[in-house]
DNA sequence: TAGAATTTGTTCGTATGTATG
DNA sequence: CCATACATACGAACAAATTCT
């Protein structure tokens, strides 16, 4: 190996692993070789490759993790935070092909905390709908809704044909509604949510918990959003408003 | 122990138990004693102490952790993401007591994320200031803020006064500032950040990242904080507007 | 780092009381 | 009076997570 004089060995270096990942040999969430292996590559010490790793994870581009290895960044969504927040817009709107999966759906009685958010009382019952939201085949979110039964009965069946909340909403006469408030926590995922997002036990999930309303002020769904953190970031633009 | 007729016992065990917590008996982040020690108070089945236990973890005043116990769930502070948050005002107006206290500064040179949030170029500058929010003694967040050297030199001193950043802007003329943007995302803590926050290296934090901005719209400040997802948890309010 | 002890979670089975038609 | 369903309560065993040594 030839390196150019004038520039930093580990340079030169970080620009030929950058190659390789924007050239697809090392694709997204991938492990590079060992810093051991890539230095016998280049002909170098293992400090000069670590200098480039170094590099490349201070621009969000490398993650290394103690005792595991090296990883090609995914690149993180940004999910904005709005009043009119849609999934299947925002994925589409990065060039990314969304979908949205029916898990499981039933109809149960709603628990204080679905009744208060839904704006409800006494024994009523509700549709809860179990979906996984992926992008370009990768999971990015688990969501539990929740939807006054009554009100939108067999709307399940709708939701697996279209794939879409907003398109199921539409058969019901509801043309548009908006997210009233979201409250986000981080948690540790129980089993069931890491399986479906496919994402390690040991990573947190960004949980949203938000009600919709339709123009009449009408609850309409609650729901709980789990975020795979390590590949959506929640994002909220305050508009410059001046009170 | 005598039970009421016409009342399932575990109902009653959780009366009982909601005694204890209110009286203060059990206070907020302690732990129960174990499910067998409690069925052996109450002479009845582990069972029975479970009804109880799963309906007051339903109504959010326990928080169970498999192998751990059972504990009295912390009143999280919902901390809302506007244009114009400030934490101490968020704080006292839960009726709480805020404080702030500078951890450690010092100036160095912003590295490539801090410059470009701060929308600066070159080798510039920047006041790097760490510290630890508290409400009521128990620690809520571990903030580190990026601030342009040049402008705001010596503003550490008027920090550890005024244990505000607000306040120590003011000092500089900058009566009014306002957050552009908020970016969530969670992550598990470092040693450092996990031992601020006096929170298990096992449960994530929450944290933003967020640039605030004059009224010229100069870059003042990056900031990066991170938030004990036990204690606290973020809001947002969509402002209803139509377009 | 390996294993024991502790603590909660889950799943059997059994039995009883109560409400419903 | 009977059949059924449901909630309550107890007991035992094992699984899973955490802590401590």
């Amino acid at each position: 190996m030839e390196w150019e004089k004038g520039e930093a060995i580990w340079k030169q270096i970080g620009r030929f692993l950058l190659q390789d990942i924007t050239g697809g040999t090392y694709k997204p969430g991938e492990k590079l070789p060992t810093e051991n292996e890539i230095a016998k590559r280049f002909q170098v010490n293992r400090h000069t490759v670590r200098s480039a790793i170094a590099a490349l994870t201070e621009d969000n581009v490398l993650r290394v993790e103690q005792g595991r290895g090296t990883f090609v960044q995914e690149t993180v969504l940004d999910y904005p935070l709005g009043n009119r927040t849609r999934f299947s817009q925002i994925v589409s709107g990065r060039h990314r092909l969304p979908d949205k999966h029916l898990v499981e759906s039933k109809i149960e009685f709603a628990n204080k905390q679905v009744l208060k958010r839904l704006m409800l009382s006494g024994k009523t019952k509700v549709i809860r709908l179990e979906s996984v939201s992926e992008a370009d085949g990768i999971a990015l979110a688990y969501s539990v809704s929740y939807l006054p039964a009554v009100r939108f009965k067999g709307i399940e069946k709708i939701f697996t044909k279209t794939k879409s909340l907003t398109e199921a909403l539409k058969q019901y006469g509801l043309e548009d509604y908006t997210r009233k408030n979201t409250r986000i926590t981080a948690h540790m995922p129980d089993r069931r949510t890491s399986e479906f997002l496919r994402q390690s036990k040991n990573k947190p999930v960004l949980i949203t918990e938000s009600v919709d309303i339709d123009t009449n002020g009408l609850a309409i769904q609650f729901g709980i959003t789990h975020f795979a953190s390590e590949r959506v970031q929640l994002f909220v633009e305050n508009k410059n408003i001046n009170f």
